[in-house]
DNA sequence: TTGAAAGCGGTACCAT
DNA sequence: ATGGTACCGCTTTCAA
C-alpha cells in the first residue's frame, strides 16, 4: 500500500501540502500541485479511507437495514439505494435484520463503530438509535420528528379497491397485513374507505406477516375460512400468486370465478398468466430517493420535506374482470 | 464517543492493560481485568473499529459483488452470505455491479480504501484484484488458482436433459445462456450430453443474457423462430415463466401440448399454476458456504477443498409429464 | 504558501 | 503483570 508520505517524498514536499492539494483546502501553490500530480500519478496512489475516517469521525458507507432480502421487494429497493449511493461515491452496507430487534440492535452498533454515516431503514423503524446520525426510514414511515421516504399506501389501497368494484366485485376478501406496518394499515385503511363508501360486501382477513414461507398456508387458510366470495385483494403479489394457485388447484378460473387484485408487481406478475392485476409500488424509487435524501442530510444540504410519499399506480393486467 | 482512554482513567489502569483485558492477549492480572470489565459497563463502552482497522490494515467487513440483485436468484444468494457473515462478525457490503467492468474496478478499489479483508464474487470473476486480499468466486467458478464455491452446472444440465427425455421428449429446445458464464456453458454440455447420448431431436436456442427484462422478447423470439417442438428446457425460472405465459397465449396447454422445465428453483415457481419443474440451485448454501470458505481463509484457518461443488436437484411438479 | 507536529482511537513492543 | 510510547495514514491547526 503507498502512503502520503511517500507521495510527499516523491513529490518533495511536506504530506500537509499532499492532503491541502489532493482535497483542495488552503493554498497550494501551482508548483506544488502539478508535483504532487505527478506523484500521485507515477505512484497509483489513492487514500486510505480508514485513516481518513477515524479523524473525521465519518465515512462514505451507509447502512442498510432490511426486513428481509428474499421477500422479491427489497432488493429493488436495494438496487435503488446501491445505484445512488455508488453515483454519490458512497459504498452500502447491508443488514438484514428480520424482524428481530436484536440483530437490528447488533447492526446498529456495528454501524457505528464503523463510523457510518447515514441509516437507511425499512426494518421495524425504532425511532432514533440513540440518533448519532442521520436516518431515513425507508417505506414504512412514522410519526414525529423523522424523515422518511415510502409509498402512498393509502391511495394504494384505494386504487385497488376502486379496481376490484369497478371489475364488479360483490364478496370481498381483503386480506390484511400485519397491524405494526404502518404501510400495511394505510393500505387496508384505503381499500375500506373505497369498499364502504361504495356499500360492497366484504371480510377481513388478518395475516401477521409478509414473511414469504407463510404464502401458501395463508392461500389454504383463506380457502377454508370463507366459502362465499368472488374476489380477493392480495397482501402483495407473492400472496396474490399463491391464492391464484390454491384457487385453480380447487378448480375456479381466473377471473371468471374468483378474481384478484395484488400488491407491489414484482417482476413475476408480469410473466405469469393470467397476468396479474397490481398496484405497482415504485420500489427502486423509493430506494433511490431515499439514498439521495439521506446522502442530503449527511452533507448537510437543505432537504425540501422530510416525508416524501411516492405515487403507486395500477396495473392492469388480466386478473380482474 | 467514549473512548478507550477513558475506561483507562475510570478504571485506574493503562490503555494497555485495557486493551489486553478486551482482546484475552498477553497478561492481564485478575484485579485488573475486573475493573476493566467495571469500567467498560459503567461506561458502556465498544471499540472503534475504524481504529482498530488503521492499526491492523484489515477489518471485519466483507466485499460482495453481484451482477444483478434484481435477479431473484442473486438475494438469496446473498442472505446466506449475510446470514454466515454475521454469525462471525462481520459485515457486508454490497455491490452491483451489473457486468459492467468498470463498475466492479471502482468497487474493487473502494473494498482496498477501506481495508476490507475480502471479497466475495458472483461477478464476471476476473481472476485477482491485484490479490490483496483473500478471495471466493460465488457460483461462477474459473480455471486457475481460486478458491470457488458453485454448483455444479454439468450435473444440473444432466438432471435437466434427463427429466426431460423421461418426460418423453421428442423435440427439444434448449435456450443456452451466455457463453460467456461458465455455469451456463457447463449446463448446456450437461444437458446436450444426455440428449445425444438419448438421440432425441433438439435445437438450441442462443441467448445472450440471463437479464430479467428481456425475458418475454426472448419468449416471443422462441415461438417465432421454431414451430416444431414438444418441450423446451429454459434457462431459469424466470424464462420459464415468460416461455408458459406465451404457450399459454398462444394456445398451447402445459404440459399435455409443450412441457418445459426451468432451473433455480426461485420462489414464484412453486407459487404459480401449474407449478414449474426445476433444477433446484442451492443458492442460499453457496452464499453462506462461500462466506464461510472466506472468512477461514481470511482467518488463516485450513480450508479443505479449493473449489467446492455443490449439489443441484431436480424438483418435480406439474410442468412435465 | 509551506511544513512541523498534534492528534483521531486503538495495538503491541519494550521496559520495568 | 503493568505502563509508556511509537505507530497505523490522514487532516488540520499553528508558526514560520
Amino acid at each position: 500500500m503507498i502512503t502520503i508520505k511517500q507521495v510527499a517524498e516523491y513529490a518533495g514536499v511536506s504530506v500537509a501540502t499532499v492532503s491541502r492539494a489532493l482535497n483542495d483546502s488552503g493554498y497550494v501553490g501551482k508548483e506544488s500541485r502539478k508535483k504532487v500530480e505527478e506523484a500521485v500519478e507515477a505512484l497509483g496512489y489513492f487514500p486510505n479511507e480508514v485513516a481518513r475516517s477515524l479523524f473525521q469521525k465519518t465515512s462514505r458507507m451507509l447502512g442498510l437495514l432490511l426486513p428481509d432480502i428474499s421477500n422479491p421487494y427489497f432488493p429493488l429497493l436495494a438496487k435503488g439505494v446501491e445505484d445512488c449511493a455508488q453515483k454519490n461515491g458512497y459504498m452500502v452496507i447491508l443488514g438484514n435484520v428480520e424482524e428481530d430487534a436484536d440483530k437490528e440492535e447488533m447492526y446498529v452498533k456495528f454501524f457505528s463503530q464503523y463510523n457510518i454515516s447515514g441509516i437507511l431503514s425499512a426494518a421495524s423503524g425504532k425511532k432514533a438509535y440513540g440518533a448519532q446520525v442521520p436516518q431515513v426510514l425507508l417505506d414504512r414511515a412514522l410519526e414525529g420528528e423523522n424523515y422518511s421516504v415510502s409509498t402512498d399506501d393509502t391511495l394504494g389501497g384505494e386504487l385497488a379497491g376502486q379496481a376490484v368494484v369497478d371489475a364488479g366485485a360483490r364478496e370481498i376478501i381483503v386480506m390484511a397485513g400485519p397491524r405494526k406496518v404502518s404501510g400495511a394499515r394505510d393500505r387496508l385503511s384505503g381499500i375500506l374507505s373505497v369498499l364502504n363508501k361504495e356499500q360492497v360486501s366484504y371480510k377481513v382477513l388478518e395475516t401477521e406477516t409478509f414473511n414469504v414461507e407463510k404464502a401458501e398456508a395463508t392461500a389454504q387458510k383463506l380457502f377454508d375460512t370463507f366459502d362465499t366470495f368472488d374476489t380477493v385483494i392480495a397482501n402483495n403479489d407473492v400472496f396474490a400468486l399463491a391464492v391464484m394457485k390454491e384457487a385453480i388447484k380447487r378448480g375456479f378460473s381466473i377471473p371468471e370465478d374468483i378474481q384478484i387484485i395484488g400488491y407491489d408487481n414484482m417482476l413475476f406478475s408480469r410473466l405469469m398468466y393470467p397476468g396479474l392485476t397490481t398496484v405497482a409500488q415504485p420500489a427502486y424509487e423509493v430506494g433511490y430517493k431515499g439514498a439521495k435524501m439521506l446522502i442530503d442530510l449527511i452533507e448537510k444540504k437543505t432537504v425540501a420535506d422530510k416525508r416524501v410519499k411516492l405515487e403507486p399506480e395500477l396495473i392492469r393486467r388480466d386478473s380482474l374482470r
